[in-house]
RNA sequence: CGGGACGUAGCUCAGCUUGGCUAGAGCGUCUGGUUUGGGACCAGAAGGCCGCAGGUUCAAAUCCUGUCGUCCCGACCA
């Protein structure tokens, strides 16, 4: 391609609007543009790159057995209702009512497919003899997010791979979750990008049964937890803590109990400056509700609470945070004044509480906290669970050595769904005994549109963009430096034709504009072989190549060069091909 | 949904506090000329419902109210 017969629109200035590295350089390298919060269209160049990670995606999935298909985007309502996502998904699922003819439709914009494909196999797969069966498409995808952001990192419209696969029983899922590991895990590295498989919340059928693929960024979204040692590394919502279970006895050193003013303090920030201890002497004391009633969960006053914890722990359905009346019956105080020690509902902690002695926590009063808080004196716990998010310098639960945390963007997820929409929506098979069963199900998204924002937020430098060989727009950024010289345009021309014609994905810089212009552009979309044809270049026989990564560029002879530059292209492939697994 | 910031030329921004000439600059665009290896220079030109609506005032980009939009933090994110 040309670049004056192209569209790339390239800003010399970061827009106003983008705070993030990869939001300022894909909108500065003309690859996207917005159209309104969360709405964006992809440039030629954005564009491009796309396409080349579909097929990337493409080629792994159908080597992985996958199945291509492509389903609407625009669903009946109905599915939702019958799987209860309608509900699940509220105000994220968008959705309207049209008219047609003398009827009104209530239809959706697809957030995910697990309806739609589930419904189409429920028609079409009623024998053991027909499964496993995997289906993934390349699609768009909507979702009404409450805040989009960071340029394509978050949007409500975006494009997503998503696969089902389909099985007869749970052997069958675990063969299938493995080569989609295997796939996502070739994919992610194709691309280039630098990904961290992490243990992800489970569902249903428990254990190993769900992983997201990270991307490493400080921009990330996600919050994970990571043993440099052991390599585990878990979403931080699912990661444990390490902890055991301690031995709860009084403490040897305890002082008497006794109640202090606290005016107006009720976050464990403002007791603790008032009362000048640090937030780790203090017990947080958080009132639930627990299927409906009270639950008090106490936590160490630096620590978070894990509502999916906290559900496991007490194998209860729901779990949300009580509201005042409810606080108020149980502690018989306003919010921010709760403590263990008198509260009128049951109690559970955290591992790391009983063992703080002489702690400080509400006193059930208003404007009143308690020091001298010990546990088997004060309050009665008889075991501890795992409640609380980890933190850095927690134990990883695999090797003991202290775990940190890393932020992550998430451009894939693998997840054994089991029978939750198989049962809801009728999808059933008939085994080899005419017994009837619901299929067994799995489902494995990546965000495709994600993959290029994780990209350009890990892979850029101060001048901008820089790609792999793999997903760049394009190969070789040719660079005529003055198109009014007929003698270096045919030696451009000619290079530009016989890289074509050798299957190389060629840009030609063919705008009249300065060297030094057109250099700034080529760092900031950041094609990964730049060549150089110029005048003094020419006048030694020379061309000049510089990958984008390296800072002095290198020459060679003109006869030659095309011959050069495909070597150069053939060894990089070969050196990005060797980063994936096998 | 709670909190904060912003909205002036295609882009980045000044002007607003303390209302008052024809609303400015740099970059970009167009024309002519000089240039040509890291975002050139000179001369000229085009380009604005100052987000929108209402109000106060002799007079509003500027003050007030409302509204729409965008961004950031938080909540939310099968």
């Amino acid at each position: 391609m040309r670049w004056t017969q192209t569209f790339i629109p390239t800003m010399k200035e970061n827009p106003a609007d983008a705070e993030i590295p990869s939001h300022q350089l894909m909108l500065r390298a003309g690859l996207i543009r917005q159209l309104m919060a969360g709405a964006y269209t992809y440039l030629p160049l954005g564009l491009k790159s796309l396409k080349k990670v579909e097929a990337i995606i493409r080629e792994e999935m159908n080597a992985a057995g996958g199945i291509e298909i492509f389903m609407p985007a625009l669903q009946p309502i109905d599915l939702f209702e019958r799987t209860g996502r309608k509900d699940a998904f509220g105000n994220v699922l968008m959705n309207f009512h049209v008219r047609r003819g003398d009827r009104t439709l209530h239809v959706a914009l697809g957030p995910t497919h697990e309806e739609v494909v589930t419904d189409l196999v429920a028609r079409h797969i009623s024998s053991y003899r027909q499964l496993p069966l995997t289906l993934y498409q390349i699609q768009t995808k909507f979702r009404n997010e409450e805040r989009p952001r960071f340029g394509v990192l978050r949007t409500s419209e975006f494009i997503m791979k998503d696969a089902y696969s389909f099985s007869t029983n749970l052997e069958q899922l675990d063969a299938v979750y493995q080569q989609m590991y295997h796939a996502y895990c070739r994919i992610f590295a194709r691309c280039g990008l630098n990904y961290l498989p992490v243990e992800a919340e489970s569902g249903p059928i428990g254990g190993d049964a769900s992983h997201e693929f990270m991307v490493p960024a400080d921009n990330g979204e996600d919050r994970i937890m990571y043993c440099k040692s052991s390599g585990y590394a878990a979403n931080l919502e699912r990661a444990d803590t390490g902890r055991k279970p301690p031995q709860i006895e009084t403490s040897k050193e305890a002082k008497p109990l006794e109640k202090v003013a606290t005016p107006n303090a009720t976050s464990i920030e403002q007791v603790s400056r008032m009362l000048k201890i640090t937030p780790q002497q203090m017990i947080k004391t958080l009132i639930y509700l627990v299927d409906g009633k009270p639950v008090a969960v106490l936590l160490r006053g630096d620590h978070e609470a894990n509502e999916a914890k906290i559900r496991r722990a007490l194998k209860a359905s729901q779990v949300a945070l009580a509201d005042g009346v409810t606080i108020e019956e149980v502690t018989g105080a306003p919010t921010g004044f709760a403590g263990p020690v008198g509260i009128r509902c049951p109690i559970i902690a955290d591992h790391d509480v009983p063992v703080i002695a002489n702690a400080v926590s509400g006193a059930n009063e208003v404007d009143a906290h308690l020091t001298g808080v010990n546990v088997g004196r004060d309050y009665q716990v008889t075991t501890t669970h795992d409640l609380r998010n980890a933190t850095p310098g927690d134990p990883c639960p695999k090797s003991g050595a202290p775990m940190e945390e890393v932020q992550g963007i998430e451009v894939g997820h693998v997840f054994k769904l089991g029978t939750k929409y198989t049962e809801s929506l009728d999808a059933n098979f008939l085994d080899q005994n005419e017994t009837r069963h619901p299929i067994i199900m799995g489902c494995y998204g990546i965000g495709v549109t994600r993959v290029l924002a994780a990209l350009a937020e890990t892979s850029h430098d101060e001048n901008g963009l820089s790609w792999p060989l793999s997903v760049a727009p394009y190969e070789v950024l040719l660079i005529p430096l003055n198109v009014d010289d007929a003698e270096l345009m045919k030696v451009a021309n000619s290079y530009y034709d016989e890289l074509k014609d050798n299957g190389v994905d060629v840009l030609m810089d063919d705008r009249d504009q300065r060297p030094g212009f057109k250099f700034k552009d080529a760092d900031l979309i950041g094609i990964p072989l730049r060549v150089v044809i110029g005048g003094k270049g020419l006048q030694e026989g020379k061309i000049e190549y510089k990958w984008r990564t390296d800072s002095a560029p290198q020459k060679t002879a003109v006869d030659t060069g095309v011959e050069t530059i495909l070597g150069l292209l053939d060894e990089r492939r070969k050196v990005e091909a060797s980063r994936v697994p096998g």
